[in-house]
DNA sequence: TTGTAAGCGTTATCAT
DNA sequence: ATGATAACGCTTACAA
């Protein structure tokens, strides 16, 4: 407990405490020399501002949340890392919570947020949840809404998503340029709108080269490595020579069973991921993936978020270009 | 802003907002019936304690900082993550901060932190700051701390860091009974206490094995990559058969070198990081590692730091074991 | 340009 | 078991 108020200040100076807070705030109507005597005073005292009281009289805090599913996941600690960089410098704490992919915690972090009175609140709903009611019901009393990753339609406040669409189109149009003819997808659960627009943008690329769809080299399961494995084998079986997956981890799991077989990757099966997961160039042969840049993500959700909180607008839905990086296991040239 | 306070509860119920609060927060000198029948109000106008004007006049607050270097390493990612499931069951919330290995911006996370008046900081320094002066100045005021993996000593407070030297002396003894018999180190810059250690617990093996310390095969460079690469070159042509490192990545560099240039590992080369990075399973062969738990680094230093707020301690130091993760690059038969 | 004074919503300390 | 009252430290009309 720093023990020094405005008060202390003011009566070292003989002036009132509200001149002292005047000048602390960078109030213009303060004589220059009174706002450098206090400063004087205040750094000699060791003077804090008590930031609890200052919120509690301006009804203003200068804190927002960010809600995500699992902080440890490179994808949301790169978001987070770059969110706090872009609110640091307004002046704004970032307050973290993490649901765990559960909608009772996340009903909990709402509530919690919306107790110490944040201004905005940047979220990325749990896969448990279904709808946005429950955000609706925690985020009443002017608290803003940033959505980003997953997002729910209908509620108020700004989104931020990546163009999935174009990152899976540019995806299989390149497998398509590099020659492959025959090309599978892993597209994870299509009721999850992101999956969906991917698939779009999977089945538009096709039919953009004049390819007919096959649904039966679709694979519409969770995109986790066990299924990649098993849903290589099924695809290589259908005589695919090449994956679009919607996630590196089943691109791996792909991987692996090509290896295991001795189908060479790249020259008779062609994998791209997406994700950009640090191993994707570590292993061997590396893995062409599609980055979604998430610190772009985070840098625009914050911005979004302090526009909202300054008024400057009331919402705005605004994209994030995702990014091919081509490795290995997509390096044959045409043919 | 919801507008419901206690008033407009002890209005709606004819008794004084005292009684309200009392009721609210489980003080024992209230009757049954009214706590019941305030909890009922409270519910039915939807009431929200205000928090910070709870804090104002009660002088505590229910939030903690963490300061880390990065927060998207998963290392840090995943101490936050602990740290913040103990946090929340206590009642408190986590602000983030991250000093980008910046010695200013960790002055500054100090500062801001400071003045939202925390309760307790748990800080993991930056490279960059190289004494903890600076962290004594900023938390005066009965701010609590707890360091964690980088600790500076002398001050105040706990500290949460891995068993270093006995993981290098286990992992050592490891690579020693998997036959190997001239086992090269990269150490990492041994004015970090943290390598010190982990060279002293490598050092112990040799010596109780009865292997004599050879320094030309102990490389003290910083642990990246591209040194692991240049060391592992070196330490192959002056004879060596295996190599602790104090990092995966420089144990990445030097399992590529000697893939490049057709050496056999774990057969005639074997490499054994530390960190336990997501790549050392994902790679081939798989490569043996040193993990460092630290989801229990981060649970221990927020358990730490609630029992120096509840005044239960005036500070401990905490360890963590690191466990042996055994993986393809060291599997050889004793020989 | 500065002072005065009234709160912000809660809780602690009396008293009843 | 409850009420009355002051106070936490600051900001902000309004007055001077």
């Amino acid at each position: 407990m720093t023990k020094v108020t405005i008060i202390d200040i003011a009566r070292a100076l003989g002036i009132t405490p509200s001149t002292v807070s005047r000048a602390l705030a960078g109030n213009p109507y303060v004589k220059e020399s009174t706002r450098e005597a206090v400063k004087q005073k205040a750094k000699e005292l060791g003077y804090e501002r008590n930031v609890i009281a200052s919120n509690l009289r301006s009804g203003r805090t200068h804190a927002v949340g960010i809600i995500v599913p699992r902080i440890h996941r490179s994808f949301f600690s790169s978001i987070i890392s770059a969110a706090e960089e872009v609110l640091d410098k307004a002046g704004y704490s970032l307050i973290i919570c993490q649901t765990r992919e559960n909608l009772q915690d996340e009903i909990r972090a709402l509530n919690t947020l919306s107790g110490i009175r944040v201004g905005g609140i940047m979220l990325s709903h749990a896969i448990g949840s279904k709808s946005g009611k429950h955000i609706q019901e925690a985020i009443h009393g002017g608290i803003k809404l940033v959505q980003f990753d997953r997002v729910f339609e209908g509620l108020p406040g700004s989104t931020v998503t990546n163009d999935d669409f174009n990152g899976a189109y540019s995806a299989t149009k390149h497998l398509i340029k590099r020659g492959y003819k025959r090309i599978g997808a892993f597209t994870g659960p299509l009721s999850t709108k992101m999956f969906l627009n991917r698939y779009e943008g999977y089945k538009k690329a096709l039919e953009d080269a004049g390819i007919p769809l096959d649904e039966t080299i679709v694979f519409k399961d969770s995109i986790i490595r066990e299924n990649g494995y098993l849903n290589g084998a099924k695809a290589l079986e259908k005589g695919c020579d090449a994956i679009y997956s919607s996630g590196d981890y089943s691109a791996l799991g792909a991987l692996e069973f090509a290896k295991d077989q001795g189908v060479r990757v790249p020259e008779d099966f062609g994998i791209l991921g997406t994700a950009n997961e640090d191993f994707t160039s570590l292993i061997s042969p590396s893995m062409t993936s599609i980055e979604q840049n998430p610190r772009e993500i985070g840098t625009k959700a914050a911005q979004a978020l302090l526009r909202l909180m300054y008024g400057e607008t009331a919402g705005e839905h605004l994209t994030v270009e995702t990014t091919l990086i081509p490795r290995e296991s997509t390096d044959r040239k045409n043919g």
